[in-house]
Parts: C-alpha cells; sequence; structure tokens
DNA sequence: ACCGCACCCTGAGCGC
DNA sequence: TGCGCTCAGGGTGCGG
C-alpha cells in the first residue's frame, strides 16, 4: 500500500493522536511474522511511556521515546495506522462492505488484524495499527540501538538529485525501474511513484539503468520528487487500502497516467497503456510515450 | 558486487 | 457455491 507519500500524510495526521500522550496499555495480537520485537515485550515497555517525536525514514516510521529509545513501524503493503474515531469501507472486508451501507458504519471496532492498539491515560481516541497481510513491521530500538536497515537506505526521494541518480546509475545493468525501487539507492520510491515518474519523464522502466544518460537522469529525479509532493499535497493514493488515519481517502489515485490503468487510453496520446514485469513487479507504461 | 527469484501472508476477483 | 488460479502499493535471503 504506502509508498513515501502515504507514510508522509499517516505520520503527519497520527502524529497529534500519538504523541504527548501517555500511553495507558498496549493491546496487541499473538506473536507472528509482523513482531520484529515479540508482543508482550512490547507491551510491558511501552505501558505508562510517551511518544516524544515521530519521524519518517523513506518508508519508515520512527517515534522517540522519553528514554531515547525508538519505536520503529512499517506499513508493509497493507498497514493502516489511524484513529478509533476512524470509519472506512477500506477497514472491512468485501462481506462486511456489502452488508452494511457507509452510512450505517460506527468507529472501527478492532478485528484480528488490528495488531497494535494503543489505549491512552487521557482516554480519548485510541490509535490502531491493522495490517492484513503482516507484511508490516513493528520493533523497539532500545537508546542508542541502530537499525541496520535504517543505517542502509539511501537519500529520501523528496531529495533525489539528477546528480545522485547519475551517480547510481553506473554500471548498473539492472532495468531502471529496479534501481528506482531500491531503498539503498532512493529511500521511498514503490511501484506505483517509479511507473508514474517514469512515464512523466518519458522513459520505458525495463531499460537498463547504465544506459540513462546524465540529462534523463535530471528528468527522472525531477518527476520522482515533483509526483511524491503532488501526491502529498492530494493525500496521497488510496487505490486499495491505504486511508489517512482519521479514515478519509487520498485522491492521487485520479491523477494516474498509467498505474493500474492496463488495456485503458493513454492520457496524452491516446494508446492503449500496457503491462509487463519489470523486477518482477507489474509494470505499467505507454509505449508511445516512453522510450 | 550484482542479479533474478522464491518466499513471507491474506484477501479480492476472475473463469469455469 | 465452490475451486483453482492470478494478482496485490512491501522487504529479505538465497544461490548463481
Amino acid at each position: 500500500m504506502p509508498e513515501l507519500p502515504e507514510v508522509e500524510i499517516t505520520r503527519q495526521r497520527i502524529a497529534p493522536l500519538l504523541v504527548g500522550r501517555r500511553i495507558a496499555e498496549l493491546v496487541t495480537t499473538e506473536p507472528s511474522y509482523f513482531f520484529i520485537t515479540p508482543p508482550e515485550i512490547l507491551r510491558s515497555a511501552l505501558r505508562g511511556s510517551i511518544l516524544v517525536g515521530l519521524e519518517r525514514r523513506g518508508k519508515y516510521l520512527l517515534g522517540s521515546l522519553e528514554d531515547g529509545g525508538q519505536l520503529l513501524l512499517h506499513l508493509g503493503m497493507t498497514g493502516q495506522l489511524f484513529s478509533s474515531r476512524a470509519r472506512s469501507v477500506r477497514l472491512l472486508t468485501a462481506a462486511a462492505r456489502s452488508s452494511l451501507a457507509p452510512e450505517e458504519q460506527g468507529d472501527f471496532e478492532p478485528d484480528r488484524h488490528t495488531h497494535l492498539r494503543f489505549r491512552f491515560e487521557d482516554l480519548g481516541p485510541e490509535v490502531y495499527f491493522r495490517d492484513v497481510r503482516k507484511f508490516g513491521k513493528v520493533m523497539l530500538l532500545a537508546p542508542g540501538e541502530r537499525h541496520e536497515r535504517i543505517d542502509r537506505l539511501g537519500v529520501d526521494a523528496l531529495e533525489i538529485t539528477g546528480a545522485a541518480l547519475f551517480r547510481a546509475t553506473r554500471k548498473r545493468k539492472t532495468a531502471i525501474k529496479a534501481l528506482l525501487l531500491d531503498q539503498s539507492v532512493i529511500a521511498g520510491v514503490g511501484n506505483i511513484y517509479a511507473d508514474e515518474a517514469l512515464f512523466y519523464a518519458g522513459v520505458r522502466p525495463g531499460r537498463r539503468a547504465m544506459a540513462m544518460s546524465r540529462k534523463i537522469c535530471e528528468d527522472i529525479a525531477r518527476e520522482i520528487r515533483r509526483v511524491l509532493l503532488r501526491s502529498i499535497e492530494t493525500g496521497g493514493s488510496s487505490i486499495s487500502d491505504f486511508i489517512a488515519p482519521d479514515g478519509s481517502d487520498g485522491r492521487y489515485q485520479d491523477e494516474r497516467r498509467v498505474y493500474a490503468r492496463t488495456g485503458e487510453p493513454c492520457h496524452v496520446c491516446r494508446t492503449t497503456i500496457r503491462r509487463k514485469l519489470v523486477a518482477q513487479r507489474g509494470t505499467h507504461y505507454c509505449p508511445q510515450c516512453q522510450s
């Protein structure tokens, strides 16, 4: 689900509910692939503590604790971090959706996919982390403890420059799209925004990275920054599961040029948008506009 | 060092 | 209704 814009929207809008409120209790599901730190450790460590800040690194969220420790969250493919006051059809299975009209929904009730439930001493709105596929992650870092994956992240995608991208593409035989998805090169780009940025830059996703000229790298870097900023402006992409923490949808999906538009006409030239596999990911492009 | 691939998990949507 | 298949915005670890 979430790439840089969705993670950033989540950070901005969940921070007021998560930061500065003393945690009374953390309710969790059973140990699973989702928990890097075992749930019982999380529960005892977070009871009575306060998050004093929440920042984003690529697609990771990092909460700071009073003692200098950090709470690391990753939304994976289907992670949702939201208020207990949120209501959205995206929080329901298809079966539940059909039996319940949106106007009939009450506030969200935690289900078996709700792996974290923050309850606060002020008894105000709770914060939930729900993740159907469990590709998301939660981990507690002790004060001073490093996390290898975070340390290895490349430049944040909002700050990628043509020069940096050009350097990264040298001697890389892999597809340019695969390079854009490599978080150790650029942190935050995922499948949607890689396809969208390459469309605007006029570059076929399967072309080899090392074949990109300096000028093309400038174009790609500029389009990555522009597309991500525009998506943040519009609240992110709600294509399948993403909702903002208040339950509202983003609107960037309405501005998509290629992603998941297979068989539809290109908005620029009317040529049919094609789909193929690049780097084992569904990849969408206009055969006329991109070369 | 780099590359492609299998795998982690659950659900939706399709054709039959 | 159900079965079997493909697909899904994430990342990791392995062998070649």
